[in-house]
RNA sequence: GGGGGCGUAGCUCAGUUGGUUAGAGCGCCGGCCUGUCACGCCGGAGGUCGCGGGUUCGAGUCCCGUCGCUCCCGCCA
């Protein structure tokens, strides 16, 4: 918006961009009343635009008609005025404001469109109910915060398709009304009128399209590419988002990772987001759940996690020893000096419950010939309480916290609490922004149901590090994901680009060779054409720029969300459809759920 | 599917142990005001306390159910 709108009948100039060096002009100037300041004789009105507000003064004498119009004024009536740029008396500029210097003295005003009282104030410091924003989304997006976000969206995607473009990226659109692949989300489904009976499904993501662009020697491709998953909601996740999708041809994971780290950098520079030059860290999975308890580790603070069975094996605690015995694992961090209270203590407890742990055990290192105090203390040994205190670091008074329990549970919830009270603590320091790349993941994950052992941690189409197949549980898999403060900001692979191993693959997963060829065959097919090793990577838009804008919430950065049951208050989506429609697409038509007493 | 939090005026909220006619700020409406910029002053309107049921002499307050929003677990290859 540095370039002023092409004058015509409603504006000649941004409300923003005047300056006391645009005093003496005559200018017209179009937008919404933001303010009004009604002193009887004397009438101001703030006028907002995209660029900004700037004041107008209505002078009785300059212009009765105008004076006579703006009495009638209210909050978001929509005017076009002429008048005068005038440069504020020295005492009456306002430097709070970029237009502060000056004003539009009107002598002239044309109201476009009058307004109902708006729901809630357009201000930028608005704090009204989330529904009500959304419902009113309209209203809610004149809002200058609502206004920054679109642009740095809009700066962030250019700043994408800048880079892409620049290393001769082509951008390719793939389908939205694909087949479904029910490996992995739901789908949402979209019945056929004109084959009855069949359905498409939307894509979870245009993974088996952009291989089959580079089987058909598009060498490189990217798209801007809404994907489609039919789960339950978070603040960081929503049934429709937006991701940067690439793939590219003949490379390897360093090729893939070092052309995202340079386009990240640049969406950094774009955002003025200040993070550590690249290239960006390694972590391995393996260390990740360790170390963090966590396949996205937040390394901005400490308080790492330490193995402790070793230490502890042996003792007189038969909670430990339980959990020893059956092959499970102790967990342990250092919590440092804090005190907490009994039902502080309780509340650790939850935290770790919630991901299926049964307790947090607390105690407080102690000294010399007392490692530990408290009554846990007797159950060991000295020489094990020490070793523990050597293993935790652990000075005088710290506190340690232990979780027992089967290694994935244990991890996990520890992880969970090492998160919990790292916040709690402020242990976090502003400003402070750490990315690194997740790698060495496995290729399966045993899933504990006999008729379908395994699944794969990525997707189906990731290659695996080797090519013995006999233990699954033992591949490696070429993937990476970029983890940007804890968040899972993107993720990709080297793809399988042998119809063999890609045939091993479905195998492990328990998809014989029949099914393969119904679901994937179009796939296996085009490999065996003659495909280029290739691979990828993914990049969750809308999480970067809530990150990027300190939102908890992706909802604050997607123009029209939806809310946490999936619905979109604005549009009413989802609704009944009516019968004729149903009919139309052979969809049997139900009963409706009995209705429901509307709040409004 | 499970668990937690929230729901009172247009908006943001307060509302004590269950007790008279449910309040505040902002906004809105009317009046006054020629230098304000969160203008000011005076006056006024505005409530199915989300909805339904129960306990009670009496419910915004307690209980049950339900709807909506939200966070977490499951789920999200």
């Amino acid at each position: 918006m540095r370039q002023p709108p092409r004058p015509n009948g409603y504006r000649d100039t941004w409300a923003g961009d005047l300056r006391a060096t645009d005093a003496g002009r005559t200018v017209r100037v179009s937008g919404w009343v933001h303010r009004r300041r009604d002193h009887g004789g004397l009438i101001f009105i703030d006028v907002r635009d995209r660029s900004g507000i700037v004041q107008l003064v209505f002078h009785p004498d300059l212009s009765g008609e105008a004076f006579a119009a703006a009495e009638r004024l209210r909050s978001e009536y929509v005017i076009s005025v002429a008048g005068q740029v005038v440069e504020r008396d020295a005492q009456n500029k306002n430097p709070n404001i970029p237009t502060g210097d000056v004003e539009v003295s009107v002598t002239e005003m044309v109201v476009l469109a009058e307004a109902e009282t708006p729901p809630f104030p357009v201000d930028e410091d608005v704090e009204a109910d989330e529904m009500l924003r959304l419902k009113h989304r309209a209203v809610d997006l004149r809002r200058e915060p609502m206004q920054r976000m679109l642009a740095l969206r809009h700066d962030i995607v250019k700043t994408m398709r800048d880079v892409l473009d620049e290393r001769d990226f082509l951008e390719v659109e793939t389908p939205i009304l694909t087949r479904s692949t029910p490996e992995g989300a739901r789908d949402f489904l979209v019945p056929s009128r004109l084959q009855p009976g069949a359905w498409y499904a939307l894509p979870q993501s245009p993974q088996l399209f952009k291989q089959l662009l580079m089987i058909g020697g598009t060498e490189r491709y990217f798209q801007i590419a809404r994907c489609f998953r039919d789960e339950d909601l978070r603040g960081f996740r929503q049934p429709e988002f937006t991701q940067l999708d690439l793939e590219m041809s003949f490379v390897d994971e360093e090729d893939v990772i070092a052309t995202m780290e340079d386009i990240m950098v640049a969406v950094f520079a774009t955002a003025g987001f200040d993070v550590p030059p690249a290239p960006w860290p390694r972590m391995a999975f393996a260390d990740a759940m360790l170390r963090f308890g966590s396949d996205k580790p937040d390394t901005r603070f400490g308080m790492e996690i330490s193995d402790v069975g070793e230490q502890l094996r042996g003792s007189d605690f038969k909670v430990f020893e339980g959990v020893l015995g059956s092959g499970g694992v102790i967990r342990a961090f250092n919590a440092g000096q804090r005190e907490l209270s009994r039902s502080e203590l309780d509340g650790l407890n939850e935290v770790v419950q919630r991901h299926g742990a049964k307790a947090v055990a607390p105690i407080v290192a102690g000294s010399g010939d007392s490692p530990w105090t408290g009554n846990l203390a007797k159950f060991f040994s000295t020489e094990q309480m020490s070793a523990v205190n050597d293993a935790l670091g652990a000075d005088e008074g710290d506190l340690l916290l232990f979780v027992a329990d089967r290694e994935a549970i244990a991890a996990t919830a520890i992880g969970a609490l090492r998160l919990e009270l790292g916040e709690r603590f402020g242990l976090i320091p502003e400003g402070r922004h750490d990315l690194l790349w997740m790698v060495d993941w496995p290729l399966f994950e045993p899933t504990g149901d006999p008729a379908h052992p395994w699944t794969a941690i990525h997707h189906p189409f990731t290659a695996p590090t080797g090519t013995d197949f006999s233990d699954p549980g033992a591949l490696g898999s070429r993937a990476y994901d970029l983890v940007l403060d804890g968040v899972e900001i993107g993720g990709g692979s080297i793809r399988i680009h042998d119809p063999e191993v890609q045939q091993q693959v479905f195998d492990v997963l328990g998809m014989g060779e029949e099914e393969a060829r119904s679901r994937f065959g179009f796939l296996l097919d085009a490999l065996k054409t003659g495909a280029p090793p290739h691979g990828g990577i993914a990049m969750g838009i809308d999480r970067i720029v809530a990150i990027l804008m300190g939102r908890e919430s992706i909802r604050d950065v997607i123009a029209f969300p939806k809310t946490a049951s999936g619905g979109d208050p604005l549009t009413g989506a989802p609704a009944p459809v009516d019968e004729r429609q149903l009919r139309e697409l052979y969809v049997k038509s139900k009963a409706q759920p009995p209705a429901a007493p509307q709040q409004d």
